[in-house]
This record gives structure tokens, sequence and C-alpha cells, in this order.
RNA sequence: GCGGAAAUAGCUCAGUUGGUAGAGCACGACCUUGCCAAGGUCGGGGUCGCGGGUUCGAGUCCCGUUUUCCGCUCCA
């Protein structure tokens, strides 16, 4: 596929132009563990100070927090992940599939269930309006043994599971003799606990309470402070906190660059309504985070809502916002109306009482919310392969330029002098820096001007000034503009003007 | 985690049947010059991913391992 070499292009670009670089790479490298580069680390501050400012500078009912990467280990028994994230896996050897251990005996514990019923049809019909089910279900001999059968696993199983007994459950899966669905073998590997929680512990001390989380998301974060924030903020619903920050998971699998990774990091809006008000404000989000994309310049075809049809286990709606990356189109936000499980799980959890007073209505209530939360590295992956472009110019040459949204590029502006002497490096140094106080800039004056011009292409720069020989006696500079590549004369006093502009495309 | 492929300079790669590493670009200095890359001279940079083994001798053959890519699998 042309788009995987494309794909290729844009990572071997990312590390060759300071964006992104393997982590730890004099070591052999970390799997599925990136560093951001000296260009790199630039547009991950733009990106995140542009959601920063669209979501909580232009919303005066929204409010940012910080919130720590170690919380409280019960948070993460009431969010659920502690189970949700713990799951036992097989491999069959001959299918090369891999399976849910659990899965697989809950499966097999299901199909006798399924022949007990069969056996209660069979005999409903035999008898007719006289039929005991109950009786029937105590006295058949082929029910009991199916029903013993049942109850042995279960009993069995589950305290398995309870005492993390992997090798038990491997046994049990034998012992039952279920085979792989696709291979119908019986040919198991080990079974593997996949815990996609990081541990780490806290203290010297080596008892069970001081093993902490690295957490895997940011949301619960904002929902153990909600309480604070509503107090001290005098905040009114419906209102938002924000976060952005660091999140870890332990990916059986972690690929593709960037795009998933086992340290990444989410910008996430948690939106606090009255019930029932849910699912308009859902909509409302859905909306607003759209537009905000569509503001980058890059088109709408290249983004697509994915609506979820299986929901979580918090969520009443759950919608994806899809990019077409050059992998495919693949989750780039999520926007989920998380009902009120999260409150309420904490409310259960900690005994505090985690409800909002409604003085329009005089009601204490535990508040809906709708999140929205999107992948800081994932945008950054769509913003870099939407802006990798290889050009084919008039005169036959080629460029590789990063048409990078203005406000989000590392450098806004490099300043040339046209030759290395006749005073202009000092003219150059002059504008550069007046310039530096109010723009990320780059100051250049090694190669011929061309070659100059192509390399800040290759980063993304939006502007090239350049200074000449006139400049000296006219105290006007040569502008030079990215995409087009079109060059304008203006004056010196100009030039933060013109390149304040181009950055004012804001939503 | 399984299967397949790959790993030589910052990048793209060459390196014959095994005989202790090369090119272009990039980088640095100097010279020349200038408005859309690749002028000249000189220079820096590699224990060939890592660890074993076979051999008088391994970038080259064998085994292991790490990382990356592709497919499967997994995915709040």
């Amino acid at each position: 596929m042309a788009n995987e070499d494309l794909f290729k292009k844009i990572i071997a670009h990312a590390k060759e132009y300071g964006y992104v670089f393997p982590s730890s790479e004099i070591y052999d490298g970390l799997s599925a563990v990136y560093d951001y580069g000296q260009y790199g680390s630039e547009l991950k501050n733009n990106i995140r100070q542009y959601w920063w400012k669209s979501m909580v500078q232009y919303h005066e009912n929204i409010v940012g927090i910080d919130s720590a990467i170690f919380m409280h280990p019960t948070i993460w028994k009431a969010s659920g992940h502690v189970d949700a994230f713990n799951d036992p896996m097989i491999d069959n050897k001959d299918s090369k599939k891999r399976y849910r251990a659990d899965v697989l005996v809950e499966d097999h514990m299901a199909k006798l269930e399924e022949k007990i019923e069969k056996e209660i049809v069979k005999a409903r019909q035999r008898f007719g309006e006289s039929f005991d089910e109950k009786m029937y279900r105590e006295t058949n001999p082929r029910v009991s043994e199916y029903q013993k059968k049942i109850d042995d696993i279960k009993s069995r199983f589950y305290t398995m599971l309870e005492q993390n007994d992997l090798a038990g459950v491997k046994s049990l899966i034998e012992e039952l003799g279920i085979v792989c669905p696709i291979s119908g073998s019986k040919n198991w590997t080990e079974v593997r606990q996949f815990n996609l929680m990081f541990s780490t512990q806290m203290g010297s001390v080596s008892e069970d309470s001081s093993q902490l989380y690295l957490r895997p998301e940011t949301a619960q974060g904002i929902f153990v402070n909600f309480l604070n924030v509503y107090k001290t903020g005098r905040m009114k619903i419906p209102f938002g906190i924000a976060q952005v920050g660091k999140a870890f998971r332990n990916e059986i699998v972690a690929r593709q660059f960037i795009f998933r990774m086992r340290e990444f990091e989410q910008m996430e809006m948690q939106f606090f309504v009255r019930p029932g008000e849910e699912l308009k404000w859902f909509e409302y989000w859905k909306e607003a985070r759209m537009k905000w994309h569509l503001s980058l310049g890059i088109p709408a075809s290249k983004y697509r809502f994915h609506d979820h049809e299986k929901l979580a286990h918090y969520a009443n709606a759950a919608s994806d916002i899809e990019f077409d990356f050059p992998i495919g189109f693949k989750e780039l936000e999520g926007i989920h109306s998380r009902t009120d499980f999260d409150l309420n799980a904490h409310m259960k959890y900690s005994g505090k009482k985690l409800q909002y007073f409604d003085p329009e209505t005089n009601e204490s209530y535990v508040p809906y919310v709708i999140e929205t939360s999107i992948g800081l590295d994932r945008t950054f992956l769509a913003v870099l392969s939407h802006a990798y472009t290889e050009e084919k110019l008039e005169d036959g040459s080629e460029r590789v330029v990063l048409n990078i949204p203005p406000v989000l590029a590392p450098i806004k502006a490099a300043v040339f002098p046209l030759v290395k002497k006749d005073g202009l490096p000092e003219k150059a140094r002059e504008i550069m820096d007046q310039l530096k106080l109010e723009f990320m800039c780059q100051y250049d004056e090694k190669d011929a001007i061309g070659r100059r011009y192509r390399r800040q292409d290759a980063i993304g720069t939006p502007y090239c000034i350049t200074i000449d020989h006139q400049t000296l006696t006219d105290g006007a500079v040569t502008i030079r503009e990215r995409d087009t590549m079109k060059q304008d004369r203006v004056p010196i006093e100009q030039i933060s003007v013109i390149v304040g502009n181009r950055l004012k495309t804001i939503l």
C-alpha cells in the first residue's frame, strides 16, 4: 500500500528533522516509547495550548486543573479499572489465536446451560401444562448432571481467579476439553495475566497498601476533585473541568509509531450537567469538538464520527471522532456520555457526598457527565501526517514541506541575511532580537538562500524573512510564505503584524 | 504474545565464494557566492543492533537476544 510508504516517510522525516525520536535509542530503544525532539516538543506544546485556550480560556464555565499521576489505589477500584484491566489470556498454538481464558471457561459453562435449556424445552413439550420446571431440574438425571458440572466449575474457577491461580485455570481448560474454535485443537499455551495498569511502590514498605498505579486515564483526577472545584470555584451547572496530562497503559501490543504508546498524553474535559440533559450536551460537544478540529484548516473529509453501538459499562452514549491517518481512519477523540457512574462510584467508595445543589430547583443531585477526551500524541500525528507534503515544483525540482497550521508551527519565522557580509548579518541579528521576543524564531546564515528556505519548509516554518543590501537603505525586507513560496517586500516594522496575523486562525 | 521481514555513518544505501569497512547527501571550518536545495578545499563521524558459537580470520555462516516494520491478536 502506498499509504504505508507514506507513513514510513513521515516517521523518517519526524526523526530526521527533530520531531520524534525513539526513546532510549542509544540503548537499542524501548518498545513503543518515543521522545519528542526540539521541534516536536514545540508542536506538542502548541497543540496543547491551542486546546487549552479553546476549552478553558474561551469558556467561562470551564476551568482547568492539573492532578497528580499518583492517586489513591481505591480510585481504580471505584472506576472499575482494577477489575476491567486484569485479563488472563491464553493462546492456541495451532491457530495462533489469543483468547481471554476466563471467557473460554464462561463460554463453556454457557454451553452447558444451553444443553439444560434444550432438555427443559423438550420436556415441556412432552408434559404440557403439568410441567414443573423446578421439579424437573432437581430430578432429571441428565439435567442435574450438567448442573453439577456447572456448579463445580463455578466454585473452582472463581476461586482460581481470585487467587490468581493461572496454572489452575490452564489445567481447568484442559480438563474441560475446551478446543480452539478456529483450529479445533487443545494445544494451549500457559495462561498469562495482562494487567493494563502499571504499578509501582510508594515509600519503603512492601505492604499491599503502598502499591500504587500509574493512572491509566486522566479522567479520575477530575472526578475526585469535583467537590473541590465546585466549592472553591463557585461553579454552576453546567460546568466543565479540563485537564491535560500523561496516562499509562501496559498495552499487550503497542505499535504504529506514536499512535499507540504505553505512555501517552490526554487532553480531557468532563462537563457536569443536570441529569436528563446529558444527551443534549452530548450532541453539543460532538459538534463543538468537530469544529475545533476543522479550525485547524484540515479538510472535513479527513474526519468522521463513529458512534459506538456497544457501550462501555459507564456510558449511555458514545461517539469517536476518527481521523484519516496514513494507516486508515482511527480514533482521535472520544466524546462519551458517562452518566453519573463515576461520581456515584466515588461516592460509594469514599463515603463522601458528591452532589450538586441546584439553586434553581432547590434540589441536590449527582450530576451527569459528558466527557471529551482527545489524544495529544494522536493529534500531533494527525497534524504531522496531514502536513507532510512532497511537491514537484514548476522548475522540476522537488521540495518536502510541512504545511503545519501556522498557529501550531514550532518555528514561526526564520531570519536570514542574504549574504554573510556587508553588514547584513548585523542587521539580521537586530531584527531577530526583536522578533524572538514575540515568536519562536530561528536565525540562519549558512548556505545559499534557496537551501535555507527548503530547510525551513522541511520543519514547517510559515515565514522566512530575508535581509538584503537594499534593507540597509530602505528598511524593508523580503518576507517569503511557506505554502505559496510567494515573496513580498515589507517594512521591518510590519513583520510582526504579518506573522502575528497568521497565528490568529482560532475558532 | 505468535508468524514473516529487517537492522552497516545523522539520512539513503553498497559491501562479491568469509580476508579486520565504502559512496552520495547531511554535519563542521575556510574560500567563493547569492532570492528558492545539492560550487571548491580540508575535516569530524561507524568496535557493521547486542551476546555467544564455527573459523587462522565473521558485516558476511549458525544460535540466542533487542528494536523496528507487516500480518494476527488485544484495545475505555
